[in-house]
DNA sequence: CGCCTGACTGTTG
DNA sequence: CCAACAGCCAGGC
């Protein structure tokens, strides 16, 4: 599997996330057959941008522990992603340190690979 | 070929 | 709950 196939595979699969669930970097990995390359998960989804076409629901990928992700200076990519669950209906939780992070008890996906 | 980086993860204390 | 560590691997230099 090259590069662009990947980058297919990770699209394909977060498109599999149904809406008001969130899932993994490393359960998209282990959904495409790839389960150390939750890194590249990240790596696909930092490529797309607000044009891609179709649209990759992106906002609903997570790290493993619910917490989004900071990316770049600031919080602003992970203020974002926080805001666009929200506005699907998603329950975001903000901590102290403004972290923003999701409930996976209520809203977690976690489909075993094959049974997708 | 080696070294560093990163939208990660799981274990340990 | 948080910090430190140790795996992980494609991609850029």
């Amino acid at each position: 599997m090259d590069s662009a196939e990947f980058h297919a595979a990770v699209y394909e699969t977060v498109r599999l996330i149904p809406v008001l669930k969130v899932t993994s970097y490393g359960h998209i990995a282990k959904l495409i057959g790839m389960p150390n390359h939750s890194r590249h998960v990240g790596q696909a989804l930092k490529f797309l941008t607000p044009d891609t076409n179709p649209p990759v629901p992106w906002h609903r990928v997570v790290s493993s522990s619910g917490a989004i992700s900071s990316r770049g200076p600031g919080t602003a990519g992970a203020r974002l992603q926080g805001d666009a669950l929200e506005a699907e209906g998603v329950e975001v939780t903000v901590t102290a340190a403004g972290e923003r992070r999701v409930n996976f008890a209520v809203c977690g996906w976690f489909p075993e690979p094959g049974t997708v």
